[in-house]
DNA sequence: GCAGTATTGCACACGGGTGTACAGTGAGAC
DNA sequence: GTCTCACTGTACACCCGTGTGCAATACTGC
């Protein structure tokens, strides 16, 4: 048997993502445990959500740092960074439910990392004339990358078609072409 | 004196756009009444939600039958679509909030007459091959005016910079090139 | 078998939002 | 003046989620 407290963490991840408001209850009677077992792991709903958004950013910072580090042109980098992390992406959808609302503070401050990252890729593109410049990096990358989260958020079912379309999206909104979007993605589909 | 009732609905607009899960006590309070008088308008919650809806998908239905009925191109009509109804947009930014969450059933089913015109719109571009065809027109018309209702979600203070980033962003999402997205948007600021 | 820890099964206090009931008040219409 | 109608003020019932307390029980390793 799973640890309880991982177990707990994951069923929360799976209900919040079908319902960002679903309960302790809910997440406990998930998890096949008492609600009050939840609260000897997390003492607050807000610990929980911060672990998992502590969890997911460690994630995205993984990919983003290697991403960054392979040298690869910032078109080609991207497409890399969404492959990799679309996965994660859909699975932590709900932080994009989550960050309005009662938590979006805490959430927000943790996700300032991620958000310096894809800014400093998003910018290497700019510089590099690779991506569009009509709006400062740091704007675009919060663009771009809240369109990835949409599109997996808009995605329940997890499939490629989502993963394509949301690296084609993305590359289109930051001023790739789209000949080359299209011979980019059928590289690292 | 407005009437007491518009005034409740213009004022829940404003206090959901900071807070969707303003309750009625603060929608109340905000239009200088009490808040057995709004249950007087509205027998429920979901009452003023509803009418609210109602309202956003009448402005925008009517902005979106007047562009697609003035036969300019399908890139320049989604340009004169955006400038027109950004504002709605902006004001009923909430929607987006809300449709996930206890109303989402009842406002996505309001909006379906949007989708559908809004699809038609992009579908037309499509087949005048001035749009991108790497998505069905259904979802990529979702996805871009998604995105526009993101920005205007995001931009708070209502301000062209923000249409500005919404046409052009959602033009390059929708495969228009990048220099004819700037002519485009420098035609219709 | 025993100690120690994790989990259970209640019960409870608390806060907050929804929706209702009903008597009272103020202002304009006739 | 008085009738009407919108609004007020206050009180209440209800539901639901959070977080706590505590004794009882199951499971673990030694």
């Amino acid at each position: 048997m799973l640890e309880t407290r991982d177990r707990i963490l994951d069923v929360a991840l799976d209900l919040l993502g079908e319902n960002p408001d679903a309960g302790m209850g809910e997440i406990a009677s998930a998890a096949g445990v008492v609600r009050r077992t939840v609260y000897d792991h997390f003492p607050s709903r807000l610990d929980l959500i911060r672990t998992l958004t502590e969890r997911a950013v460690a994630e995205m910072t993984a990919v983003l740092n290697e991403v960054n580090a392979s040298g690869a042109a910032a078109d080609a980098a991207w497409v890399a960074f969404i492959a990799r992390v679309w996965p994660v992406a859909h699975r932590y959808r709900v932080l994009l439910a989550l960050r309005r609302g009662e938590y979006g503070e805490a959430i927000h401050a943790l996700l300032g990392p991620v958000d310096e990252l894809l800014a400093d890729l998003v910018k290497r593109g700019q510089d590099t004339t690779v991506f569009a410049q009509h709006l400062p990096a740091d704007t675009l990358s919060q663009i771009a990358y809240g369109v990835v989260f949409a599109i997996a958020d808009s995605d329940r079912s997890n499939g490629t078609p989502g993963a394509r379309a949301a690296t084609i999206t993305s590359l289109l909104m930051l001023g790739v072409p789209e000949t080359r979007a299209i011979a980019l993605v059928g590289d690292q589909p």
